[in-house]
RNA sequence: GCGCCCGUAGCUCAGCUGGAUAGAGCAACGGACUUCUAAUCCGUAGGCCGCAGGUUCGAAUCCUGCCGGGCGUACCA
């Protein structure tokens, strides 16, 4: 929030200078203000002066000095006394700005009094965004992989909710294919040997427990009438109904719900895969060969042409991929978000050039692509594969760590990097869990803030406290903490990047447990007593919604 | 072979649209509980940012090539 307001003093002061000759317009919004690494170097620093500089001296080829730069923009800042304590120029041409500390205690009000929207954006920003994620087919249960991403995108929802979009959380799926077709044959084989009679399991079969588990429902429900059934649709529909309630079930826990399911089924019946491929025939970009229907995707840059409908008359993946992102866009989205795993980069290609094929705008889709998971027991890694059901499901993972466990270690990593969930250090809950320093410190705050309301402290308003008496060191950097939260919330949502929001909170706790040791919020000093338990209230807040904004809980008690 | 992602301290990873002297946690070592929660804190040590070039005032960050790991490269999803 305050270097907000620094960003428009140097707006106003790029514009004067231009006014008066100084430079030209150019340069503008291609300087940076930022928070530099090293003390004495002020709160905040711009490069401003050698951007400057350097476009000057592309504009006329006569070398500018930017550190002569530097000092005219100082000059032009001269009038805004009531923010800045000293302003240097430094280096190669940076100008480094001291803000008066009564800057920083200034935020402690705002966020007492915004309290649980703090961080929020101020107001809706009339965008509406869809974002997919999950979309499993319901095969099994969902495995590590979905929880990484059924977390991330739940997250990257929070936080453009928090960013003032409109969200909507739909999950696709598919219960027609060949893979749904074995999975009914999975559980006819089982519900035949549970009733001693002859079976074949299907060679590629489903071979998890929970096969048996539907097949043993069926026989409650149905007994064995179905024994000879040649179809394999009721199997197919019990196993479906019985896995996603399971997968349902899983999400609930971690605190996710769906606006929308999306049957790619719908697709079909509606007449959206015909349509689309009509649309494509229609500009000359598919072709038939070899029986088979094909998408011109060299025209979109890539190396090869793809096949979208078989020559058995089936569509492949793409073509309902297709039909639905257009369903998307239909639906009037400012923004698409899709989150898949590594292993459907292929399709993105695909799916974006059918889109850009049938004139809409792609860049309105952004993928987030998030590397594996590896995860990791007593050092070793642990090999897992869906179909022989030797995975561990999200549900057996929340049994062991919960559900803040779970969220906070799928958050920490980038969604580029893989991730190495580590069980032991998970189900441990030793104190080496990053998840309870962050926790601990919410705790903390709530303790001492509950001990001051017993001894009968706290009961004026924040206008009445004297916060000018918070200038120890690390109480302003616990007061630049804060302020700096909102901006990092909406980058954050900007850039799909919630792994940040977990550094951030990290951080904040780690200011707060080297504070608390070295002072006492609570002494004989009533004036300081008082100003050091709105820090602590300003702190508990930040904390609270940061959790909060990551689906996690705020304790007050552990 | 081709495409995408990754390569930063012993380990796991941050590093915002290029910025000043590269950071955190864990592990290692040494300290701190008559004090608001020790699930905490303080200190020490640890680095040719995979390698080689290039772009410029300035590169972990951008470009090219190479090396190593992951995922794709289906008329599977």
């Amino acid at each position: 929030m305050i270097k907000k307001r620094l960003e428009e003093c140097l707006d106003q002061c790029f514009s004067r200078g231009v006014e008066r000759g100084l430079w030209s317009e150019t340069a503008r919004e291609s300087y940076a203000v930022e928070v530099p690494k090293h003390e004495g170097q002020g709160d905040y620093a711009t490069n401003m002066a050698m951007v400057i500089a350097g476009q000057e001296k592309k504009a006329t080829g006569k070398k500018v000095n930017p550190r002569q730069v530097a000092k005219q923009l100082v000059e032009l800042l001269a009038d805004h006394g009531e923010l800045f304590a000293e302003i240097a120029v430094a280096g190669p041409g940076f100008i480094n700005f001291f803000m008066k500390p009564a800057v920083w205690q200034a935020v402690l009000p705002v966020v007492c009094a915004a309290n649980e929207s703090f961080g929020l954006a101020a107001e809706k920003n009339n965008k509406r965004v869809l974002v997919e994620f999950v979309s499993a087919n319901p095969t099994g249960p969902l495995s590590i992989g979905h929880g990484r991403q059924a977390v991330l995108g739940d997250t990257v929802s929070r936080l453009l909710e928090a960013a003032g979009y409109e969200v909507e959380r739909e999950y696709y799926y598919n219960d027609a294919g060949r893979q749904m077709r074995v999975l009914g044959e999975s559980t006819r084989a089982r519900y035949l040997e549970l009733l001693d009679l002859p079976a074949e399991f299907p060679e590629d079969g489903y071979q998890g427990e929970y096969i048996y588990d539907i097949a043993r429902e069926l026989i409650a429900e149905k007994g064995d009438s179905l024994r000879d059934v040649v179809e394999v649709t009721p199997f197919k529909e019990q196993a479906e109904r019985a896995i996603f309630k399971d997968i349902n079930a899983t999400l609930e826990r971690l605190g996710i719900h769906f606006d929308r399911y999306y049957n790619e089924h719908s697709l079909y019946e509606e007449g959206h895969i015909d349509d689309v491929v009509a649309g494509l025939r229609a500009k000359g970009l598919v072709y038939e060969k070899d029986k088979a229907v094909w998408f011109k995707t060299t025209e979109f840059g890539q190396n090869q042409d793809r096949v979208i409908i078989k020559s058995s008359g089936e569509p492949t993946y793409r073509l309902p991929d297709i039909a639905y992102h257009r369903e998307k866009f239909k639906r009037g989205y400012d923004w698409m978000v899709d989150i898949f795993g590594a292993d459907h980069i292929a399709t993105v290609p695909d799916v974006l050039a059918g889109i850009r094929a049938l004139g809409y705008d792609d860049s309105r889709v952004t993928v987030i692509l998030h590397q594996f998971v590896t995860l990791m027991r007593d050092g070793k890694q642990v090999k897992m594969s869906t179909r022989k059901a030797n995975f561990i499901t999200v549900d057996e993972l929340l049994d062991e760590v919960g559900p803040d466990v779970m969220r906070f270690f799928f958050l920490m990593r980038k969604a580029d990097s893989q991730l190495e969930f580590d069980l032991n250090l998970a189900t441990e809950q030793s104190r080496d869990n990053p998840v309870f320093y962050v926790q601990y410190g919410h705790a903390r705050l709530a303790s001492i803030i509950r001990k001051a309301d017993e001894q009968g402290l706290r009961a004026g308003k924040i206008s009445d406290a004297d916060l000018g008496l918070l200038v120890e060191p690390e109480e302003e950097n616990i007061l630049k903490a804060i302020a700096a939260y909102p901006a990092l919330v909406q980058q954050a949502a900007h850039d799909l990047e919630p792994h940040r929001i977990v550094f951030y909170l990290q951080e904040l706790a780690g200011l707060f447990h080297s504070y608390y040791n070295k002072h006492r919020f609570i002494s004989e000093d009533r004036e300081l007593t008082m100003a050091r338990l709105w820090l602590g209230q300003g702190l508990r807040i930040v904390l609270g919604n940061g959790l909060r904004l990551l689906g996690m809980t705020a304790p007050d008690k552990m």
